[in-house]
DNA sequence: ATTGTTTGGTTGTCTATACAAGTTGATAGA
DNA sequence: TCTATCAACTTGTATAGACAACCAAACAAT
């Protein structure tokens, strides 16, 4: 009847749960998952909660929901986490591979009109430029090229941040809390700087991710061009089910004006 | 206390309505959306029905909530539909662009090993291989190399596939549900074939998308390979709030093997 | 043997209620 | 004036109960 939420919710408490058996393999590939009825029962919640929790289950492709039938195990473990945000480091981890990063520039200037226009800054406002080379077991693997609002950038400005996330130093030593990503991937060719910084040959084609960041009140808080190994790193995603998404292509595209 | 859900159910029909009253632009960007409470009088339902459609909208975009405050319009609403799953046709028309396509090449095969593994065919089976052009306004920007498995594809191969939209066709005429795609995007330079139906120069960087789509009982029922134009095309995601991920990048990596 | 029918289990939808947690603005007190 | 508190709102979480839609397997009737 009553109920008291400790600090972290029971639903996302009982899918950490839940989680945790599937990672520990505890149901086979394809197998039934336990009935909304037999959770309710062993955790001893409302079956809203459960719904709840195995939804973000659903959500993140582990599990797969049947009218009448059940709840089943999806397959291709491997790719299971795709869908999720990681970060270099761990992705770097899984493959039992060493990252590492160097800050090849760290400068408070002046923005480029071009920066200036797609980050909506105004005219005097300032920006700090981040170069940054990130390797995996010393190999060069991407270029980062990152420009961050300074005045929302300041207090992290002289944190160590080859060895932290930056994100997670924003998240930690500021209100600013981070909204949403949108990014655009195109293939561009290795140039002078390319070939010098990540060891390639000229004209070798290269992954180009433009990524915009914006805080939660729907300011540009960061734009970073960073540029990929394209025979060392690919870019996946897995999407959800069809269902009314019959038509179509697996990825959102974008045209460019040719002018 | 009761209720009869007629053939779609009551959060479909509100979410509907509220889409098309966003869609009609009844609220501005960063607007206050009505409240729980507001919604659950005029539409006269329970408020976890109200938390359901509003809860689609949110998924997709149009809509945050703010706990304490509000539900509000998200901004640039240019964007907010890139999330989806969109067709290539529509992309097209958005921007005002004729899309068509040329079926270059349309057979029954028997795959060659590396599409054999990739699609976990057993040794007899054989696929349809089709490739097909497509264009913007008569300029070539997409070459498609697509393997089927014949035996799902039989219901359709003869008909229209330059008019028609394949999934949209094998939706209405097979059984077969789709499940989940995976796609993986990488650089690559133009060889001979590119440089002919693309019409771009040799060593042009373009992009390739690998796509593997399954069917809802977990088998591999295409695989794909298309080709980009790169100064013509690029790819878009959007990402929801962070949250919990603030570590960071914003697309799932996936790294090559290099021996 | 084949065809209906029933039964019990499953997910899907919906209602009603309750309280927690966070925001905002008004109000009362220093 | 400034500050603290309070009240009224918002979204977030949780419970309990009900019925619909669907599925599979057991059962009954032909």
């Amino acid at each position: 009847m009553n109920y008291q939420p400790p600090l972290i919710p029971k639903y996302y408490q009982i899918y950490e749960d839940l989680l945790a058996m599937i990672r520990q393999g505890e149901f086979g590939e394809g197998d039934r998952f336990p009935s909304d009825t037999e959770l309710v029962k062993s955790f001893n919640v409302s079956r809203g909660t459960i719904r709840e929790a195995v939804k973000l289950l659903i959500q993140q492709g582990f599990l797969v929901r049947e009218q009448g039938k059940g709840t089943f195990i999806t397959y291709q473990k491997i790719t299971q986490d795709s869908y999720k945000l990681i970060g270099f480091t761990e992705v770097m981890s899984q493959h039992g591979i060493k990252a590492s990063a160097k800050i090849i520039e760290k400068k408070i200037i002046d923005p480029a009109p071009n920066i200036k226009q797609v980050m909506q800054l105004t005219d005097d406002e300032k920006v700090v430029r981040i170069i940054r080379l990130r390797y995996g077991d010393k190999e060069p693997l991407i270029i980062e090229r990152s420009f961050f609002r300074y005045k929302l950038f300041r207090p992290i400005y002289d944190m160590d941040l080859e060895k932290n996330s930056i994100f997670e130093l924003l998240y930690r030593h500021t209100t600013t809390r981070l909204g949403y990503a949108m990014q655009r991937i195109e293939a561009m060719a290795a140039g002078q700087s390319e070939h010098k910084l990540l060891n390639v040959d000229l004209g070798t084609p290269l992954l180009l991710m433009k990524r915009f960041i914006q805080a939660k009140d729907g300011t540009y808080f960061q734009y970073s061009e960073d540029v990929y190994r394209s025979d060392r790193i690919t870019f996946t995603t897995r999407t959800l089910p069809y269902e009314d998404q019959h038509d179509s292509h697996g990825l959102p595209l974008d045209l460019m004006k040719n002018e």
